[in-house]
RNA sequence: UGCCCGGUAGCUCAGUGGCAGAGCAGGUGACUGUUAAUCACUUGGUCGCUGGUUCGAUCCCAGCCCGGGCAGCCA
């Protein structure tokens, strides 16, 4: 559909094959309508007809909001007959007629049509229905589901908070940078990785020791999809200050759980001279701005997922953005498991990492608030976080943090980075890497090396938060799941 | 990947070792400024697949496939 930059805001030119060149209305700005209007042309699916004996009515949504419009189809239309039969549910239609105030309760406008046309009609095989759906069944019509109402809001409030994530980090001056999406380096540590290759599989290039011979695929090493932007950001971090990553992020691992996605968009900023507890104040802000934006901007939406999702969904939210997040360092989140008086399926031991049934405990028992957890192990956390200074030998911790909420768990996992290099190295060989491969990441602490900080959002764990969602499979618009890659 | 639960009409589900059920959707009719309208009637089935037990299996058993939940991995 083409766009006339002459018409004002929320107006789209028909089609230029129209007969006459009315504009359109979309359904959202008729609803918000100040005044009636004589001559309207709406086009968007019929949602439900209820007939009367001399008219039908029809609801018709086009995706632009939640709601749809009440159209009053009357029996002197001349093509009536014929054409109201057709318009069943899922139809698309072209009315032309009058906003009016409506007559009826439930809703203040309403349009008369003077003119009803389908456009592509939708027989009795149409799998949506008036009536509910599972979400099992919705993502298995995943082509389809978004014309229902909860996919529509889900899809609406994510195209609004990815808007949010730009205006958040633009606002405070960070740089958005493209990070690749196609990496050499295997070691990163964050999970399998999809290999991508061109080789024949069928047949490949081997070497004299008969492996595959890697150096014959298309960059001349082995390659794979990212699963993470980070040491590409800090290159950018150290030379633009704040930067942040928005982008596509791929995990191989064969995770079957309501959380995890094999593709799934992560935030990455990444901040020079910022350390620990900067880290840990920009991702309450980022959080709280994102929830605060979309009470704002997709009030609808949220009242439709607090009415029929979660039930004390919009009371969360609230509760979030008024309470400063606990701070809650790992050695104190350890004794307060440990004096829990409770049962764990994983034992807890200083040294171990937090297990799931842990942190539901921390954020949703203790606390019953968003907490951030930091200063973790050194030995199960990831190479290039910054060694803590000070701490006692049996008890090495680095500078990491997670940010857990209630519901879903971890949402943001970041850390100050180990910006000195006698003790990154020092991290590579307990994690057993190889320098050659991070030639270029300890360079940045050869030159000109600054102390730095970052985190990961998960930007569907946070579409999830916000919504109520309660499985990631319903906050993409086309999830990759083991075993699933459809549409 | 492990443990658990499920698969019966288009959808949501009930059910039974012996003729396959309901609600909704669809169809027909009635009624109505209706709001997931209402009322009456009505069409609709490879009971996931394969094999086994049995006179007889949708039901019991085994294997497989698919879906879901939880755990691990993490965002």
């Amino acid at each position: 559909m083409r766009r006339f930059p002459c018409l004002p805001r929320g107006t789209v030119r028909a089609s230029v094959h129209s007969k006459n060149s009315m504009s359109r209305t979309l359904i959202k700005d008729a609803l918000n309508a100040t005044a009636p209007n004589d001559a309207i042309l709406l086009q968007g699916w019929v949602r439900t007809r209820r007939d009367a004996k001399t008219f039908s009515f029809l609801e018709l949504n086009d995706g632009t909001c939640l709601k749809g419009i009440q159209v009053i189809a009357d029996a002197s239309l001349p093509n009536y007959a014929a054409e109201i039969a057709r318009a069943h549910t899922g139809a698309s239609v072209e009315v032309r007629g009058k906003l009016v105030e409506s007559k009826g309760s439930g809703q203040k406008w309403e349009v008369v049509a003077s003119e009803f046309k389908i456009l592509g009609e939708a027989d009795a095989t149409y799998p949506l229905q008036k009536k509910g759906h599972t979400l099992e069944f919705l993502r298995e019509i995943a082509h389809l589901r978004p014309r229902s109402n909860l996919f529509g809001a889900v899809f609406r409030v994510r195209s609004r908070l990815a808007f949010a994530v730009h205006q958040f980090f633009q606002s405070k001056n960070f740089i958005y940078v493209h990070t690749p999406i196609i990496t050499a380096s295997d070691a990163e540590g964050a999970g399998d990785m999809f290999r991508v290759t061109t080789l024949d599989l069928e047949n490949p290039p081997r070497g004299e020791d008969k492996r595959v011979d890697a150096t014959k695929d298309f960059f001349g090493k082995k390659t794979f999809l990212t699963v993470s932007g980070q040491l590409e950001g800090e290159i950018f971090a150290t030379a633009l200050s704040n930067v942040y990553t928005f982008g596509p992020t791929f995990r191989a691992e064969n995770s079957n759980t309501s959380r995890h996605a094999a593709e799934f968009w992560m935030i990455e900023p990444e901040v020079a001279f910022c350390d620990l507890a900067g880290d840990m104040t920009l991702a309450e802000e980022f959080v709280k701005y994102l929830i605060r934006d979309a009470k704002e901007h997709c009030a609808a939406d949220l009242e439709f997922f607090s009415k029929f999702v979660d039930k004390e969904l919009l009371a969360r939210l609230d509760f979030v953005l008024d309470k400063p997040f606990v701070r809650c360092s790992y050695t104190e989140a350890v004794e307060i498991l440990e004096k829990s008086g409770k049962q764990w399926e994983h034992p807890v031991s200083w040294g171990a990492n937090l297990q799931a049934e842990h942190e539901r405990y921390l954020t949703e028992e203790h606390f019953k608030c968003p907490v951030t957890v930091y200063n973790y192990p050194r030995a199960i956390k990831a190479f290039y976080m910054r060694k803590t200074d000070g701490c006692a030998p049996d008890r090495q911790t680095v500078a990491a943090m997670d940010l857990l909420v209630p519901g879903i768990g971890e949402i943001i996992g970041g850390s100050q980075r180990e910006e000195r290099l006698a003790e990154l190295r020092e991290g590579m060989a307990l994690h057993h890497l190889d320098e050659k491969a991070y030639w270029w990441y300890l360079d940045l602490r050869r030159y000109g090396s600054v102390p730095h900080a970052g985190f990961g959002l998960g930007f569907e764990r946070m579409l999830m938060f916000v919504t109520g969602v309660s499985n990631i499979r319903d906050v993409i618009p086309f999830a990759r799941t083991p075993g699933t890659a459809d549409f």
